[in-house]
DNA sequence: CCCAATTTGTTCGTATGTATC
DNA sequence: AGATACATACGAACAAATTGG
């Protein structure tokens, strides 16, 4: 006969029991980032259990971000805000296994970045819009034809990258920062990049400056409409490199 | 002077550093899910550590989602393909702390479902679309009035999830499925439900009728444009609720 | 500069639990 | 049921880092 005794879920391992109770508790009090946690001793007091085993939840809980370590007098561990960038890793694990697409990823850019330069027309500051039209000058190259177009992609992608983290948005902040990421990932993975179309940067810059100049008038369906002009040309694009790219592996296979 | 040995970055702890090579390890050799790892002592050999800085660095890659451990013969640690729920679970941690408003959420919501929606307009199996005949099915209330604003909100924000499921795009389905857990779990936390209003039911069920008929006929742009009717309405009535609840907190500070 | 105190970091040996054959 | 192979957990000791005197 099995014991009446309380078997309250043994198959979590005691680290990970530990590691969410010691969250729970963080909320349940509502601990600040920068609070101190009890030390490892007297963890091991109030769970009954060895150092090794505390030690493995703490780790648990830092690789979520959630927590941070240091040794020393005034050291221990502490409550720590998730960074943006160990947020953005750790979805990135996710699609590591999902493998998204080129498109899947455009199909999101596509709805939200017209969404988002509609939201910042007119609620910029001038040191914000200097620093947009910085960046635009930076990507001009300083000889025509001098860069390659993973330079190019990139500083497009830097442009796109900073006027998010200019949105009093956080989720739309996060998305748009994480896809944009993701492109580049994806696309210097795949070898997408070709030599650079002069003609192309061109218009590139042309969208990247009548943006600017929408948000500085405050004209927001003008931003939007020029943000969703931009994504079409370039999800077209990427649409057609990718295709060519999936036929140069047909013919690699073929011959292989 | 500076030493010119090596010094290889020992400011990470080892734990930290172990679990970077393993990841780094598994990626180069492409090892799919299911795989195994060594074993705790091939891997405290492989790395001339101790026991419990191994045990330590797989707890990291755990938290992750990223490999499991199974006791016993042919146990060990195995490549793990991080599930939707486990990066949503460590995605929610960021935005504990960033805390969007109901607003933001809305924002994304309505850029992102009308393009669902469209996208799925057709494509859909008869099995798919008796699924979401269900969904509706269900959350209509046996008796009028009978169950509060809190379940039909639940049942709603199933449909939308079940929807998203049915999407090929994974990075379209996780943002939408995250939106709504996002959002199931603000509303309960601030107690932003109200007693049911049987009107409101009846046009959130009409919605998704004529959204499933969209779907149903294949007319992408129907579908969109009841969608983005959907979640204008949606919005503004949720915009209304947050301003009552604030009213009500600055009140009772005012009278405190 | 060194020394002492404090706290996490790491090691080793041993024992226990668990699943497979 | 017993042997085997693996992770899990414990306890004691020592090492390293940081702070303050």
């Amino acid at each position: 006969m099995p014991p009446a005794t309380t078997r309250s879920e043994t198959r979590l391992s005691r680290p990970t029991r530990v590691a969410e109770a010691i969250k729970q508790w963080v909320m349940d009090e509502g601990w600040a980032p920068g609070q101190r946690l009890p030390s490892e001793a007297e963890l091991m007091a109030r769970f009954g259990m060895a150092k090794g085993t505390i030690r493995e939840a703490i780790r648990l809980l830092e690789a979520q971000g959630l927590v941070k370590s240091r040794t020393g007098p005034g050291g221990g561990v502490f409550v720590h805000q998730v960074s943006e960038e160990r947020a953005a890793a750790l979805l990135g694990n996710y699609f590591f296994f999902a493998h998204p697409t080129i498109d899947d990823i455009y199909r999101l850019r596509a709805a939200l970045e017209p969404e988002l330069a509609a939201s910042l027309a007119g609620r910029l500051s001038a040191a914000q819009l200097a620093r947009l039209d910085a960046v635009i000058a930076e990507s001009a190259p300083p000889a025509p034809g001098a860069e390659d177009e993973a330079t190019r992609h990139a500083a497009s992608l830097r442009f796109h990258a900073e006027l998010a983290a200019m949105s009093e948005n956080p989720l739309l902040r996060f998305v748009i920062r994480f896809l944009a990421e993701l492109l580049s990932e994806i696309t210097v993975a795949r070898g997408l990049h070709s030599p650079t179309d002069p003609e192309l940067w061109a218009t590139g810059l042309a969208y990247q400056t009548r943006l600017v100049e929408a948000l500085r008038t405050g004209d927001a369906e003008a931003a939007r409409a020029v943000m969703a002009a931009h994504m079409a040309t370039a999800q077209r694009l990427m649409r057609s490199r990718e295709a060519a790219v999936t036929r140069r592996f047909l013919s690699d296979r073929a011959r292989g």
